[in-house]
RNA sequence: GGCGGCGUAGCCAAGUGGGAAGGCGACGGUCUGCAAAACCGUUAUUCACCGGUUCAAAUCCGGUCGCCGCCUCCA
């Protein structure tokens, strides 16, 4: 069974075939640093951090580079309204970067260079382009001449003549054609600057990624990443300049991601309409985020709403509520755990047991038709069905329970592993929803648990009325009530 | 204006040639003192609209309407 990916480049899905077949390379750009990152930038880390996982649970060695860009006019902008150096507001914002994407779960990837440890590389790369032709240097300035590399316009599917007529570039009067970009500008005094054959300066955005890439996979490599937003000029340009300087192929597939939304309408700095990532993990755990964001297809913008949070939220809490009663289950059965007796299964109990049985191969195939993984929670949902019915009706053959169990516990940790979500343990995660919820709500836990004995004290005297009574206060306190047979335990509605 | 995407139930959402996944909500049932949770069942004769191709279309082609994104920094 082989993945397929969608490739901006031809704009289909396409069979996976890395360059090097148990090796892939992959490189996503990352996040300019210069204020708090929102959820838009958060959804991104967290697809490409599934599409890392999911690659090496497929087997592959995966490198994954995922860039810094800690220079940049924003940045220099920010440092001089704060009349501080960029570099002190680029190190606080990798710090804060690192913490979020701590905080989202996002494992680390292999390498994540920053643009001023690579100036070398950058100004290497810019001479070559000289060599080649392809750029061209003026005042200072070097820029890049898109009319010389023929194939401009391939991912982003814009012909040359038409930005050729265009009118939405940045102005310069030392360009020679208006979508010519610039590879390396002069510093102006006071701002952070490296010296280079063309004077002292610093490099333009594009290059940063092209030397980087190139420095950590090579000058051909399987998967280049990113948001939607980078296809043009970001990735276009990284082509022209990847390619005018090796010759070679720069990239096999590139993935975009799509939008977060609010209000339908793409969640943006310049909007003013974020919604930062640590503002959402004040209100809901990261789980909660990585169901929300991955319910949805990676290519499909996602709207993030109080409403859809708290949907995932609730889900999120029946599936650890399920996992933890399958912890309790099997820690009574303490002998060892046979394998699902597959042989000893009738066709009517296979086919109720489907969703579960299968769900490992039905999780791979989801997530081999370009990651869907809206289609593989669906999985996990229909699997969670299959194990309530089992817990609730265990049947007649003792160890079969058991065994299924287990394996369930299994998937739950390696295919939800590769999403990032059910990797908690369950006591700790309700616990800490529970922590959580009480500092929102207006009772104290002792509060909760006295009127809960109380209730139980009316009921054992069936005063119902006061009973009742008890219970609907809770409810306007937001606590919910569920009478089992181990007694009554409580919990928070929403929060 | 150019390029790209989207429009599937009350809401969210997967599905790109032959059975309309899944979640929320709603309704009925089992359980319960009554609830809650869980489970069972019902909830789209039809996929924005119109036309075409095909034995067969949500899916392919053409057109119309609506929404969004990129074309300037952007995940």
């Amino acid at each position: 069974m082989s993945l397929r990916i969608y490739n901006t480049l031809t704009q289909k899905k396409e069979d996976f075939r890395p360059i090097r077949p148990k090796d892939v390379r992959m490189y996503v750009c990352g996040v300019t640093v210069y204020d708090r990152c929102h959820i838009g930038h958060g959804r991104a880390a967290i697809i490409f951090d599934v599409i890392y996982r999911y690659l090496k649970y497929k087997g592959h060695r995966v490198v994954y580079v995922r860039n810094i860009t800690d220079i940049d006019d924003k940045i220099i902008n920010k440092a001089n309204e704060e009349k501080t150096e960029a570099n002190v507001i680029a190190e606080r914002y990798i710090y804060e970067l690192h913490e979020d994407m701590r905080l989202l779960d996002v494992l680390p990837p292999t390498h994540e260079p920053r643009a001023t440890e690579h100036v070398s590389d950058i100004i290497a790369m810019i001479q070559k382009l000289l060599d080649n032709g392809y750029a061209y240097h003026l005042n200072g300035k070097v820029f890049f001449s898109v009319s010389k590399f023929k194939p401009y316009g391939r991912l982003s599917h814009k012909r040359v003549e038409e930005l050729l007529a265009g009118t939405r570039f940045e102005p310069d009067e030392d360009k020679r054609e208006v979508p010519d970009f610039a590879l390396w500008k002069p510093a102006k005094p006071g701002e952070p600057s490296w010296p280079s054959p063309w004077g002292q300066g610093r490099p333009g955005w594009h290059i940063e990624c092209s030397a980087m890439s190139t420095r950590y996979l090579g000058d051909s490599f399987d998967i280049h990443g990113g948001g939607r937003d980078l296809v043009f000029p970001h990735h276009e340009n990284e082509i022209a300049q990847s390619e005018a300087a090796t010759g070679k192929t720069f990239v096999q597939y590139f993935v975009h991601n799509g939008f977060v939304t609010n209000e339908s309408v793409k969640m943006a700095k310049s909007l003013g309409n974020i919604v930062t990532i640590r503002e959402v993990l004040e209100q809901t755990d990261c789980e909660t985020v990585r169901l929300l964001l991955l319910s949805h297809h990676y290519r499909s913008p996602v709207d993030f709403s109080h409403k859809t949070l708290m949907e995932s939220s609730e889900n999120m809490e029946r599936f650890y509520l399920l996992l933890k009663e399958i912890g309790t289950k099997l820690r009574t059965f303490p002998g060892k755990l046979a394998k699902v007796p597959d042989e000893r299964l009738s066709s009517e109990e296979k086919s109720s047991l489907e969703p579960l049985l299968r769900f490992p191969k039905r999780f791979e195939q989801a997530m081999d038709d370009d990651f869907n993984t809206a289609l593989a929670i669906g999985y996990f949902y229909d699997m969670a069905r299959v194990l309530n019915r089992i817990l609730h009706n265990p049947g007649d053959d003792p160890s079969l329970g058991p065994s299924l169990l287990a394996f369930a516990k299994d998937c739950f940790e390696k295919q939800g592993a590769v999403l990032g979500l059910f990797q908690s343990d369950p006591e700790a995660y309700l616990g800490q929803r529970k922590e959580k919820s009480l500092e929102a709500a207006s009772l104290k836990e002792g509060e909760i648990t006295r009127l809960i004995e109380e209730r139980d004290m009316a009921r054992k005297a069936k005063n119902w009325n006061r009973a009742d009574e008890i219970r609907d206060y809770l409810v306007s306190h937001n606590i919910v009530l569920e009478d089992g047979p181990e007694g009554t335990r409580w919990r928070i509605k929403e929060f």
